[in-house]
DNA sequence: CATATCGGTTGCAAATTGAAACCACAAGAG
DNA sequence: CTCTTGTGGTTTCAATTTGCAACCGATATG
């Protein structure tokens, strides 16, 4: 479960997410988490995948932080899965894959679900990169640049 | 390669783009790809992955229409990966992951890399979701709706 | 007591992953 | 021409992961 990146122990902001997110099922959880499901059961329905495998997502999530246990909302004896605050974090990610997959993934005019506002009943924006003074970036507009050197080390 | 969904075949926008790059090692390529590597030996040092796997993962990453293969850029006759506009529609996701690390992985005042916008050298601002008037969102503020019904079936 | 439901764990077979070896092709080197 | 080197893979095979199905334990329910 815990792979390492082989030729570089320190792993960069992208890579170090994915020990934690990095599987196919682990968003879907997550997704399903922000529409409000929080029983085993209820995700086991919902995403139609093995019990021992959503076990193991589930504990995988709680162990990175993502998810947290909580004894019970109703009177039943069991738990129940909530977000943490970095789960709620992966929001914005969430809306850039869907968003995403909502430009690539369906034929033009293809029915699909729609992430709207629920005040206004809208559809959210897109998502979009801005510089600090507000200008809108392409990819090509950014590099990533390292850390300024505190020591002598790299 | 092609997991399905069990109980439902068609997918929702979250769940068909993870088809694509649902998998630990393909955004690092296409994180890879964004930082302007294009060549077979380039990913393999940079990710330090087996050359089977880098294989089969850009295979996938060209059928799914996330990258393309051209002929050279300089002589030497091999051909080189670059983005399709399918894949460069992959930065926000990328952005979002990014700040989502840098959030939660790295200890205060741990040094990290960091996306600044080449014209200003600034950071680049955070990702945020609005509504169509602009004001901010938060997940609890959204709902995914079904699409309008044409016909009769669900 | 029998039965069902919820939340798992345990086998076990099948698929995937990954390290290492091998291969094909082109360009130099001698 | 032969030998070697670099690039871009494919093949082989062992180890890990995945996932279906069966089982398990605790708690209601009839």
């Amino acid at each position: 479960m815990a792979k390492r990146i082989s030729h570089k122990d320190s792993m960069c902001g992208v890579a170090r997410p994915l020990d934690a997110i990095g599987d196919w099922w682990s968003l879907l959880i997550i997704r399903d988490a922000f529409d409000g499901l929080r029983r085993f059961g209820e995700f086991q329905k919902s995403l139609g995948l093995a019990k021992n495998i959503l076990s193991a997502r589930l504990r995988n999530l709680v162990t990175h932080g993502i998810l947290d246990t909580v004894p019970a909302s109703d009177g039943s004896p069991y738990q129940e899965y909530v977000l943490t605050q970095k789960g709620q974090g992966l929001f914005p990610l969430l809306v850039a894959l869907r968003q995403w997959g909502e430009d690539f993934f369906f034929a033009p005019g293809e029915p699909h679900v729609t992430l709207v506002d629920t005040k206004s009943n809208q559809p959210v924006r897109r998502l979009e990169l801005r510089a600090q003074d507000g200008r809108m970036l392409m990819a090509e507009d950014t590099i990533v640049v390292a850390p300024p050197l505190v020591d002598g080390r790299e």
